[in-house]
DNA sequence: GGTAGACCTGGACGC
DNA sequence: GCGTCCAGGTCTACC
């Protein structure tokens, strides 16, 4: 008998409309059930993996169940708790949200305001690299392999978590290119997850709470983040959105996409990703939501509601060509 | 500071 | 089935 815990969510938390917000949650290990309206995600814990399984039996604003596939020591239990809270925005308040629709009142009647997120920084920035210079079938196979050949497996058959920084660490080039197909992201990514891996006694390189804290501002980590390897301009915007900064804009090709299809604008590519920067200036501080939730928006247009997508079918079908029109 | 070309993978396309 | 082309950000060398 696996260990249960209940989750209290912020009164406006709706588990299918908030994890299935940002194209994450359909990246392996995450595992989007839209029959059950359930996440079912393994988390690295201190004994082990351990798969859950979230859902929100009594609807929007009540607690989330989070079911796993064993006992779950008491630490573990507060790691959980901790890991479950970032991927899904619970430390964002009802007051958080609320500023964001005062700035943009469009998404107030949805209530979208959170966007998903991995249980760990690690974890976000490895899958912004993996998103990085390919096409999102590309990204959801990288993601994947990782898991599959990396990721330490759960009680759950077939099911494995994502790779820790430690193991990604110790990984080969090789390994990663020929079994995992990361191309010429593997020493990149293998850079990344030594800055951010224990050594021995010591504590890692990179220190993940300073980028969350607060009293760091957006200038600065941003800088941080565009120093790392593999992070150029696009990847360091994601990252400061995965933060919950939401200042800044990623653009990519997406955008000029966007600003084409959806905004009607006109011009080089040089000249479209200045008027996208232009036309989200007045969401200062939230633009990136504002943003985020116009392609969103256009994304459940084309393939209807993001929860009852499945990660095989509707999720894996995007790529920029068959969202021309 | 700006720009060109290399870096890989996988899908689309033509034969 | 095979070969070729192309899309997708980052990095490096060069001007």
């Amino acid at each position: 008998m696996g260990t249960t815990l209940r989750i209290t969510p912020p009164s406006d938390f709706d588990l299918p409309r908030d994890v299935c917000s940002y194209g994450y949650f359909l990246l392996a290990p995450n595992h989007w059930d839209p029959a059950a309206q359930a996440l079912i995600r393994p988390l690295e814990l201190t004994d082990g993996a351990s798969c859950a399984r979230l859902t929100q039996p009594r609807g929007a604003g009540t607690p989330v169940r989070a079911a796993f596939d064993r006992s779950l020591a008491r630490s573990e239990q507060h790691d959980a708790r901790e890991q479950i809270a970032r991927m899904l925005r619970l430390t964002e308040t009802e007051q958080d949200l609320a500023a964001f629709h005062r700035v943009d009142p469009r998404w107030q009647r949805s209530g979208q305001g959170r966007l998903f997120r991995s249980p760990t920084l690690f974890e976000d920035i490895i899958k912004t690299v993996t998103s990085c210079n390919v096409a999102w079938p590309s990204t959801i196979n990288m993601n994947r392999r990782m898991c599959d050949v990396l990721g330490r497996p759960t009680a759950v058959k077939g099911v494995r978590a994502f790779p820790s920084a430690a193991k990604l660490a110790r990984t080969r080039p090789g390994t990663l290119r020929a079994r995992c197909r990361v191309g010429y992201r593997d020493q990149r990514m293998i850079d990344l997850a030594k800055l951010f891996a224990p050594r021995g006694k010591r504590p890692p390189e990179l220190d993940a709470a300073w980028f969350e804290d607060p009293a760091n501002d957006d200038d600065t980590v941003f800088k941080k983040l565009l120093s790392l390897p593999g992070i150029g301009p696009y990847a360091a915007g994601n990252i400061m959105q995965l933060l919950g900064r939401y200042s800044r804009l990623a653009i990519d090709t997406e955008s000029v996409r966007h600003a084409r299809v959806v905004l009607g604008y006109e011009g080089t590519e040089r000249e479209l990703m200045k008027r996208v920067a232009e036309h989200y200036e007045p969401f200062g501080e939230h633009r990136f939501r504002s943003y985020w939730f116009e392609l969103w928006e256009f994304y459940e247009k084309k393939r209807g509601p993001a929860h009852e997508w499945d990660r095989e079918g509707v999720g894996a079908s995007f790529t920029a060509s068959q969202l021309q029109d």
